[in-house]
DNA sequence: GTCATGATATGATAATTATCATATCGTTAT
DNA sequence: ATAACGATATGATAATTATCATATCATGAC
């Protein structure tokens, strides 16, 4: 065994659910590269070859698009243990999406080829990984369908709950997008995500301090995602 | 050989691409199940538990979700070898969507377990599996995106321009949504929608009889669609 | 045939949202 | 320290879109 593999303590297992053989294990070890990014960098730039099978070991992440003027939408933030390279990674060549670090991040690649033998060979991890992009995809869709229904206050409402029940489990948090980010992720502007912030604010149901925000009335804030 | 399996001669070898052997085969066949549906019928409930895998052999299908107040959204029309139930499958109990013919419509129905089965055993499936699973959600993601970023009249562009390029493959077809439903599909409302379309008739874009539409300015209409 | 109903159609108005202008604040580069 | 820049913030206004009212037309129920 590969003395700098330490996939046996990894959280590889958890991942695939499934218990690999050890020789599966090992060739998926062997391959496996860990990186390191800080906050603001770029881990997949659009267009790029898809070679790497990735996953997020700790951090958070942005998936997004660019149109050709440079205005990006959000398209999901990814947690740790949540696949990376998901969407498109069986169906396209090339990533039709960027991946950005929002927090200081370690991503964990495994090789592509390495993934699509061992699937050739385990049905249970082939089951497995149709089970993780069949949630993924139906989460993302029935997301966009949900936030495409709301109006501008409860778009806000519905990406703080987000964050702090699914992504922070804490009614305090400290914001990990920008205004801009997040008007790019529910589909408005700027400018109208900090007037709704402020009229939270001003309606008692949030505390803002910069990027630090408090949920002072969720009960509030949730009629007003459903609509209110 | 059970004689009244005919899936020597049918879509399934073309479905699944890699040649399943005979014992393979004989499992699928044996629980195919060919139903017939009128337009306007419901082919499957929102809520329904999943037990088929099933996809439309022939007619013109939509999948959309209802909620509480009743009013529908549309996610995606599936055609003909598109698979209608594809979505959720992996990792659902229950269906969080409804499936009704657009058009008189057969879709032919494998069972749940048997393909669960065959890919425990062929990985070779399992990636085609995983390649068609990855390009619907891809691009039913991309396309969400998409609509979201256009105005009004842009998005009855796309919807036309869908079916006369994707569906119908002719500059005149007729409609298989009401106007209504136009306007579930791309987001906005039904009256909108009509007053689109009569905007696009006055400008010479279109031809409009009834549910007929005739495409008398593609270069206009695509602009329009790419947004103008 | 007549009635009821839903689909299509159009206009007037209201509500929602984006755009533009401007200002402050904090951070980074020099 | 200062300048430059992006993020946050707010107001005024314009553009976009939805809602409401109303009318016609087609279709199926009876």
């Amino acid at each position: 065994m590969d003395s700098s593999c330490t996939c046996e303590h990894c959280e590889l297992r958890e991942l695939f659910v499934v218990n690999l053989d050890e020789k599966s294990m090992d060739i998926i070890c062997s391959g496996k590269l860990e990186k390191d990014y800080l906050a603001g960098e770029t881990i997949i730039k659009e267009g790029t070859r898809i070679q790497d099978f990735s996953y997020l070991k700790s951090g958070l992440v942005k998936l997004f698009r660019s149109d050709q003027s440079g205005k990006e939408q959000i398209i999901t933030i990814a947690k740790p243990m949540d696949y990376v390279s998901l969407l498109s990674v069986f169906s396209n060549e090339r990533y039709n999406y960027s991946v950005t670090a929002l927090e200081d991040s370690v991503t964990c690649n495994l090789k592509m080829e390495d993934i699509k033998s061992l699937i050739n060979t385990n049905g249970k991890l082939a089951l497995n990984l149709l089970g993780k992009m069949s949630k993924v995809a139906d989460t993302l869709i029935l997301e966009s369908l949900e936030i495409r229904k709301k109006h501008l206050r409860g778009r806000v409402a519905y990406l703080l709950i987000y964050f702090s029940k699914t992504v922070f489990y804490a009614d305090e948090f400290e914001l990990p997008l920008t205004r801009k980010e997040m008007a790019e992720y529910v589909g408005m502007t700027t400018e109208n995500v900090i007037r709704t912030l402020s009229e939270f604010r001003r309606d008692g149901i949030l505390k803002i301090y910069g990027k630090t925000i408090h949920i002072a009335n969720m009960e509030s804030l949730q009629s007003i995602s459903e609509f209110g």
